[in-house]
DNA sequence: TACTGATATCTGTGATCACAGTATTCTTCA
DNA sequence: TGAAGAATACTGTGATCACAGATATCAGTA
């Protein structure tokens, strides 16, 4: 009587159990949920998963080799923690990426998706003013990946998504930890407008003024 | 008597196999060695490489994880055999970033650098004349990393390289298939002068034109 | 000859074990 | 009480097996 334990995980129809694990540690890294360096042992994620080792071993060297983990030989994956300068070098290409991207995204959106950035850049107002910070981190993924979207470039979506997962918990630190500058309340509502107006520069502009803010940030830490 | 059978592979100094393996393939993708399409399975390619399947299975998933390789349910691994509207994407990105690389390497290059980038670019000039197109994606390779390692962003750098690997087996088909457009003799050349003349956003526009014509060839075998 | 269906082979995936390092804990001695 | 060293527990890595689904091969029928 081998294999197949009651395990939290079903065998989807056809989606590995590798895949899931996968996808499910990304989205945790991105949203911040893991501080920087902290320890994911193999054998003990595959305990709170339900399944072997084998399928977390397979997500974490994937993780690892998209440089979300960290493996040093013979010792436990870790959560990224890099240098203050290598994280603001990763917001700044971020912030270049970012800005393409809204650039190419303002003349697709349509009105009705315009609509919903607005109403999630209202709700990060609230969010800000009742210090919720974990909504916070929500709706601004939701915000900022609904213009990516709209670029209709899969490989920039792609490589922009990979980013925000690497960037995701320093984020999340910065998010929790600093005070946010006052313009950030504004901001996003700035940049629904400008898509509305079809200002492709400006729109790009602030996007890139978003997120440039965390790279001075992490390069006044380095100091 | 079980465990390590004679390998092709030794077990380098706490360089684990499958790094060995993946490392070993990405390269071989990035200079074009395998045609889009074309199937790896996991225990032949371990045949192959004289070692168990194990490590190369990570070795493919990790590829695969990045976009190098495709791998449908309960199908062998194949080498992306993307849509052209896909490759043109990845090639758009790739010009954006790399002229963003190129701005700012300009002003780190340092003379002896700069010769060599001449060097290469006169080099190039000579694989043309003589047909040699494998040594002439090998050199082309060299001269654009050799640009961006000077930028000085380590995540900029390995975005790019990522990007490289991705489009490797699609620009070898075109150097091997296709006819050159006449200005590729002389455009390393003339980026080669620019960031001798320190002169960034010509390099960084000249980086793109020579990359975008990838691009518009994608876009045209479309139709 | 052309089509069909069963069989054999090959595919990735998950589980399990063996191993060699690393980290921790616990004991022992001063 | 303190430090030093041995023993134990834990780590990732590689090999091997089990399994189910997909593919290819080949026989048998019309």
């Amino acid at each position: 009587m081998r294999h197949r334990k009651n395990s939290n995980l079903k065998r989807l129809a056809q989606t590995p159990l590798s895949d899931q694990i996968y996808q499910n540690l990304k989205w945790s890294l991105t949203i911040g949920e893991y501080e920087p360096g902290s320890a994911l042992s193999i054998r003990k994620v595959a305990k709170k998963m339900g399944t072997s080792a084998m399928p977390v071993r397979e997500a974490l060297t994937r993780l690892a080799s998209e440089q979300l983990l960290q493996s040093a030989t013979n010792r436990s994956y870790r959560v990224a923690d890099l240098e203050p300068k290598r994280v603001a070098d990763q917001f700044f290409v971020r912030a270049r990426l970012e800005g393409i991207a809204t650039m190419l995204a303002t003349p697709n959106m349509t009105n009705g998706q315009i609509d919903q950035l607005e109403e999630l850049a209202r709700q990060m107002v609230e969010d800000i003013e009742k210090d919720d910070n974990e909504s916070y981190i929500l709706r601004n993924c939701n915000f900022h990946f609904a213009i990516y979207e709209a670029a209709g470039n899969e490989e920039l979506f792609w490589t922009i998504e990979r980013l925000w997962a690497q960037t995701g918990p320093f984020l999340a630190h910065i998010v929790r930890d600093q005070d946010m500058p006052e313009d950030w309340q504004t901001l996003h509502t700035e940049i629904a407008k400008a898509i509305r107006d079809r200002d492709a520069d400006r729109a790009a502009q602030l996007m890139e003024k978003d997120i440039s803010w965390s790279t001075h940030t992490f390069k006044e830490m380095e100091r």
